[in-house]
Order: structure tokens, then sequence, then C-alpha cells
DNA sequence: GCTTGACCCTGAAGTAACTTCAGGGTGTTG
DNA sequence: CAACACCCTGAAGTTACTTCAGGGTCAAGC
């Protein structure tokens, strides 16, 4: 099948496609006289594995790591296990710095419910505080 | 003060109050005889709005909107309460789009309890599945 | 035979919000 | 006057793609 074909059963686009391949995600394939990607059942497969991962927040070095580990026959799948608690780790302490931002957003929004004018809203005096607490550092890839 | 003591005084780095300036989020302040830039206060409270606003995870875009409304005078503030209610819903979709992803995330991990061969492993077997479903377009700047 | 339209190709540049790097100047302390 | 902390600029790197410019392939219809 064409690049166009496969992307489809994997919903994504061509562009993707060719860039997981640029990457090294995605074997090479062969090409049709007219220099056409030509694309087997592997390929599919591959591509939605990929996919899959992407949607569960991946990285590509996490990607790239589990797609060593499926290549590498008869290995065990602790390295599996490992990747997939630290991943779960990750979206935890995202959704936390989140729902702390929540509550600062909606705690500021509460400043003002009226229509003031811009000096005296309490949400722009908010923003304005100079903060006192250390900022600390990324413990995920999640944005 | 120069550039150092203002980076320190807002908890981020030179680079990034340089790149604040390139960005136009910073005016541009004077310069000492030896081309150093020479902050005062008002840029001290600029710029910890601004880092007060990318803590709350705004975009630059969002950033540069609500200065603007900061430095129209007496103009009244119901743009200010729109984009932080805007805001607000992203932080909401982004935090449902994970509270979603670790479900799936431990359900996978589930599959494989044991350290089988990675040809046997639940998980692996998971993330090679074909999904039918079509993946929706993102609603939140959000990562 | 020729055109139209859907599909394919490559390589470069753009996106967001920075960070890192290369290469060099300034200013204070010992 | 040498060492070291701090400042400068401009360019390139980061992540996971998307967009663009410019061009080739192929089947259908006139």
């Amino acid at each position: 099948m064409k690049i166009g074909e496969l992307a489809s059963m994997a919903q994504c686009t061509v562009e993707t496609v060719r860039y997981y391949e640029k990457e090294g995600l995605l074997p090479v394939p062969a090409r049709t006289t007219a220099n056409y990607r030509s694309y087997g059942k592997p390929h599919v497969e591959r591509l939605c594995f990929i996919r899959n991962c992407r949607a569960l927040d991946m990285t590509h070095e996490e990607i790239r790591t589990l797609l060593d580990l499926l290549d590498l026959p008869s290995e065990d799948c602790s390295g599996v296990n490992q990747l997939l608690d630290a991943h779960i780790g990750h979206v935890d302490v995202r959704i936390a710095e989140l729902s702390q931002l929540k509550e600062k957003l909606v705690e500021l929004r509460l400043a003002c419910r009226t229509e003031k004018s811009v000096d005296q809203c309490g949400i722009l005096r908010g923003l304005a505080v100079v903060e006192t607490a250390p900022r600390d550092h990324r413990e995920t890839h999640l944005g």
C-alpha cells in the first residue's frame, strides 16, 4: 500500500509518517518504480503502536525504548513495566500540577467579579505580586 | 540594577529576560556606558507579572493581551475576566484529558504483572492494537 | 493526445518558549 | 595584570510535528 492508505489506517497524516521514518521510528520501506513508498502489514502494526504510545503522551525517546524491547526477542519485559510505571508517574505529577494551577486561577478569578476599571482589577493586582517561593524544577516531560 | 539581579528577583534566567525583551513582553531598558542593560522597579514588576502568568501556563499571546489591558488606563476589565475564564477552561480540559490517559495507562500496566518474555507481554500487545476511534483535535494550548 | 485532479516526492522553514553555544567585552579583586 | 564573575550578540538546538515551495506520477474524461 502507499503512504496515504497507511496514514489513514493509523489515523495520522502522511507528513507524520514521513517524519517518523526520518526519526528512525518507522523502518524505511521499499519503493515502487515511481519512487513511491510501499508498505505492508508490519508497517501498519508498527505505526499503530507508535500512534497509541503518542496518544498516551509518551515521548519519541520512550517509544524508541519500547520498540527496541519489542525487537529484542525473548527478553523479559521488566523494562516495559519500568517505563510504564515511570510514565504513569509523569502523568500523576502533571495532573497534580494542573490541579494546583486551577485552584490559583479560580482564586484569582474570584478577585474580580465586577467590571471595574483595569487599575482596580483584583486579577491584575494578583498577578503583579512578587512571589517569594522558589519555582521548582519540572519532574515530567508532559506540558 | 543589572540583568542578573533582575532575573534572580523574578526567579528566571538572564537568557529568559533577554528573550522576553526580544519578544516585546519586556520594554527595552536603558544601557550603561559599558552597554549593560539597566533596570528599575517597573521592570521588576512587569517581569514578575509575566512569570506569574507563565507559572499559570498562559501563553505569550495571552500574557501580551493582559499586558496590553494593563497598559490601557481606565478601561474596564471584562477582557481580563474573559481571558481568565477561557484559560481556566483550557486547564479543565487538559486535566480531563490526563485523567483519561492515566486510566488507560493503569489498565495497560495491569496487563503485565509478571516478568514474562517480551512477545507475551500484555502491555506491548495492548499497544499494538489498531484503534478504530478517530482521534479528536486539541481544544487547549496546554501540553 | 491532452488536461484535470488526486496523490506522491524532497528539502527547508515555521511553531512555542525557551536553552545552549560560540566568541568576545567589562569590572573587580588579589 | 591575571583570574573570575558577569555582561554582550547572534545563531542554532529542543520536541513533535505542520506548512510551504516546487515538482513528479497516474488514472479518468474529452
